[in-house]
DNA sequence: CTTTCTTTATTGAACGATCAATCAATAAAG
DNA sequence: CTTTATTGATTGATCGTTCAATAAAGAAAG
């Protein structure tokens, strides 16, 4: 069937193997035999179209970063005005969103938050990321608090999101996004209004 | 020299080698070979003291649970009162003793997380200490707060606790630990003070 | 005291299994 | 006939486990 156009449907097919793999068995226990044979294909295709098992494992991250930027960039842009309050509540939406919070996903992103910390290629990716989503948080909170203030609720916020998002991974009950989104806006609300005492 | 009580002595310097190497070359390329050499011994002692690598790392993460669980109670016991604010305040200081913040301690512990959803031997580990801190932090909010408002505040200074933790391990920066504790404990604060919106 | 026996501690080479990567061969499409 | 796509057996390396051998330290017996 080979010709052309192939390599785009393989590379998605491949990290979707992956992160339904990775969901499955975990990220030390998946081979490239049992991703490639869900992808329907050989175990040689991997090294053709990504070069080896580490280039698919980082296209893998790059795709997760990349639709959780969008979906990020999506709620902010769907915000007319540049109120605070608002962008921020679209920050932690986004966060919530991850395109998905499936199981497969949050899996595979605490795998590679996990191995980032000895793999310096995805320890950038992850970097990256994170410094993108905390000063976005201060300069939001910055329209109204002073910058060491600032500062400490970007802190606060940040972690609140990691930290629900990473207990959502952790439980094996489905992750309640909505009660999540409500916990996070409503700290959010908490360090916009109450910040009189200072 | 061999002969008698040498059994505790090689666990843990086995246990302390594990995470040394863990902090150092990430779970996933840590053999025993790495392990054994690092605590002076043969690879075979490995399966004589733990009966295997799982065993070992399954001590391993028994070992960081109870310090964690020894590092709270400590600083509850050390409270004469029954005042939530402040066994709330032990609770959140003695998670970030953690009897060391150690980069290996933090880098250990993450990588058993994400093991521990593939491997139900330490998943029943993490879910048994994990509960015990959120009832422990509900029971104390319950004392100020409406049965609902409690488990909301407790599901959010528990993922406060371990967003922070997360990002203190997941940054190469030394973890400042004492604003992750003041900022989860102006958290608590804020859930006993601004009760009165509900 | 010293000789034998037993137990505990430890080694490290050998084994078997696993896995990622390679590459020559094949097949379809232009 | 050339290019793109794909296969899958082979290879080479790695790793966890096993186990027979060894060494030291008491214990028992004379």
């Amino acid at each position: 069937m080979p010709k052309v156009g192939m390599e785009p449907i393989r590379r998605q097919q491949l990290i979707d193997a992956t992160m339904a793999t990775i969901d499955e068995a975990g990220l030390a226990d998946s081979t490239i035999m049992q991703i490639s044979r869900r992808a329907g294909v050989s175990a040689g295709i991997i090294s053709h179209y990504f070069g080896g098992k580490d280039g698919l494992l980082e296209a893998t991250m790059r795709h997760i970063l990349s639709e959780l930027g969008t979906s990020v960039a999506r709620r902010r842009q769907a915000q007319s005005s540049s109120d605070a309050r608002a962008h921020l509540y679209a920050i932690v939406e986004g966060n919530f969103d991850r395109s998905q919070v499936s199981q497969a996903v949050m899996k595979t992103w605490l795998a590679f938050w996990t191995t980032s910390m000895h793999k310096p290629s995805l320890q950038r990716l992850q970097r990256v990321n994170d410094r993108r989503l905390y000063s976005n948080i201060t300069y939001q909170f910055r329209k109204h608090l002073m910058p060491e203030q600032a500062r400490t609720a970007a802190r606060g916020l940040a972690a609140l999101i990691d930290g629900l998002w990473l207990r959502g991974a952790l439980t094996p009950e489905k992750f309640d996004t909505s009660s999540a989104v409500l916990l996070a806006c409503r700290y959010v609300d908490e360090q916009l209004d109450g910040s009189s005492t200072a």
